[in-house]
RNA sequence: CGCGGGGUGGAGCAGUUGGCAGCUCGUCGGGCUCAUAACCCGAAGGUCGUAAGUUCGAGUCUUACCCCCGCAACCA
């Protein structure tokens, strides 16, 4: 039997400082949703999603919540677990920096990086607040005093551990010469360009003294691995990278696509080659880099009062219509604006009215006026049928194309011209004026298939991100499994004679109140600070 | 002269290699009754940030300028 073709998929490794809110979950949703469209396309999976538990920052949260940095993480690792488990998000496996299989080979790795040359002791410069024991930046610096306590900075010197990032700038210019789509989208990449990397790299400081939660570099204990250099290796620790088992290693690497936020890029697409270029590991095919949820009045923020978190949308409005409403806000990897208003607007319009009556008029139609049976399929008895054919298979053309390249606001715009195309077709045939016609019959009866053919086909192209709304669409038409496949989508005169629906249909989307479900979310959003 | 993104009808956004300016919502008018007061059609509404240039022709290319946002590396 032929080997199956691999995808590797990650997902940022989360940050847990604090509640994981709503950023957080679309990065792992559009994750989730590649893995499942790969899943279709009859590819093997692996989707690693994780948290990076080590910093100064977490020791700080720790300590105000008055708990060890482990027992801090340990909680946040369950949540996260907990919010994965709740949006049905089919991860392989969930990595944490403090694994002792992850803590293990970072160690290895830093020891074979000095070995190599690539890490040498060097010395810190810095401002430095004393009070707050840490280090700043020029730029940090709020009217040249700590950003933090607001009091004096000193300029000081410690020993550290650097990374020699010069000796590779050609390497990753060339590599970047040679593979141009590296990073999606491509503004992205030129951002990153004429701000780092043509400037020339500056060597990274990989350790840190002013803190010690993390990853001790083992011949100088005093010294904890920075962040980055720990992070960034989770992609390959937990595929089993230099351990005695090397399998899914073997399997998966290189990643196929790193799924990351904009604010992220420049450790994916600088500092992550560059390490792996020292490892002599091949480099992932892809960074795609997303942009962020905002609210009408900026970034979200707990002072402001205007973060939203997923629970709260999940439990009232649903899995897939929160789902939905996330992927469809954020275009080609620009921000998007939250708004309570269009959240509620999304899901009427597009989830209840165009989706969900477009079933539910079908279903009761082929009980009306075909006994509950979808009939059998005549090919295109009119110019009308043809239209519609045509114009579906082109347009599932183009959404396939927007999966693809992980364009997925777009595939489901075009997904949703096919709904809105099917809804114009029954007014274009008038089944119930065909029903009244002596000669309608025949007619009606390829009406009634197209609508189900369609239905069939919009399920099987919305599976990848609204799973459950996909499945109750095949069970309210009776679809088998077989008839559930990508491979499925291309042809008409799929479903089998004698195929019964569902005698009442159930509403997929219920409409809302949008001024009641405005004030629950406001009100929500103000309680879950 | 830091870098990048954005500035398109009331709102939110698309506009691939330059070729009659589109989508969703809202507004107005009409149609239909299978359906979740849903669906379909039509209309009004834009000097595509400003100015100049290239071109037979520019939202789309060039230059200058204005406004908004983000980034400016060892903070995640």
């Amino acid at each position: 039997m032929e080997k199956k073709k691999t995808f590797y998929i990650t997902t940022p490794i989360y940050y847990p400082s604090g509640k994981f809110h709503i950023g957080t979950a679309y990065s792992t949703t559009v994750a989730n949703t590649i893995k499942k469209y790969k899943e279709l396309r009859g590819y093997e999976t692996y989707l690693l999603t994780g948290l990076d538990e080590h910093g100064q920052k977490i020791q700080t949260v720790a300590e105000k919540r008055g708990m060890t940095p482990q027992e801090h993480v340990d909680e946040m690792a369950n949540l996260a677990k907990e919010l994965w488990k709740l949006m049905k998000i089919e991860n392989n496996d969930f990595i944490r920096t403090t694994e002792t299989r992850h803590t293990k080979r970072v160690e290895e790795i830093f020891d074979k990086l000095m070995e190599q040359g690539d890490i040498y002791k060097g010395q810190y410069e810095g401002l430095y607040c004393v009070p707050c024991e840490t280090f700043f930046t020029e730029t940090q610096l709020v009217n040249g005093k700590c950003p933090d306590c607001g009091r004096d900075v000193i300029s000081m010197k410690e020993e550290a551990y650097f990374f020699n990032m010069k000796k590779y700038q050609k390497r990753l210019e060339e590599f970047y010469d040679e593979h141009p789509d590296f990073i999606e989208p491509a503004y992205r990449k030129n951002e990153l360009f004429n701000n780092f990397i043509k400037p020339g790299l500056e060597d990274l400081c990989v350790t840190r003294t002013s803190f010690d939660w993390g990853i001790k570099v083992k011949k100088d204990p005093k010294h904890v691995v920075y962040v980055w250099l720990d992070a960034l290796t989770n992609y390959i620790t937990a595929l089993g990278y230099g351990s005695e088992d090397e399998t899914l290693f073997n399997k998966f690497w290189p990643a196929d696509v790193h799924v990351v936020g904009k604010d992220i890029i420049r450790f994916h697409g600088i500092y992550w080659p560059i390490f792996l270029m020292a490892l002599d590991l091949p480099l992932p095919k892809k960074i795609f880099a997303h942009g962020w949820i905002m609210m009408k009045d900026g970034k979200m923020s707990k002072s402001v009062g205007n973060v939203v978190y997923p629970e709260l949308l999940i439990n009232r409005y649903g899995l897939d219509a929160t789902k939905y409403y996330l992927l469809r806000t954020l275009m080609n990897g620009q921000d998007g604006i939250f708004t309570p208003e269009d959240f509620i607007d999304r899901f009427n319009y597009d989830l209840c009215n165009d989706l969900g009556n477009l079933l539910n008029r079908t279903i009761g139609m082929i009980n009306k006026y075909c006994e509950g049976y979808i009939p059998e399929y005549s090919g295109c008895i009119n110019e009308v049928d043809k239209d519609l054919e045509e114009y579906t298979l082109e347009q599932i053309k183009v959404s396939e194309e927007h999966f693809e390249n992980y364009r997925i606001a777009q595939a489901i715009q075009e997904i949703w011209k096919i709904i809105a195309r099917t809804n114009k077709y029954i007014d274009e045939t008038a089944p119930w004026i065909l029903a009244k016609s002596e000669n309608g019959k025949e007619k009606i009866e390829s009406v009634m298939y197209h609508l189900a053919e369609n239905l069939r086909k919009i399920a099987i192209l919305i599976k990848p991100f609204i799973e459950e709304t996909s499945n109750k669409i095949f069970s309210q038409l009776n679809i088998k499994k077989d008839l559930q496949t990508w491979d499925s989508l291309y042809k008409y005169e799929h479903i089998p004679e004698k195929t019964k629906v569902i005698e009442k249909g159930e509403p997929l989307f219920i409409r809302l109140n949008k001024e009641e479900e405005l004030s629950y979310i406001i009100e929500g959003m103000k309680k879950s600070l």
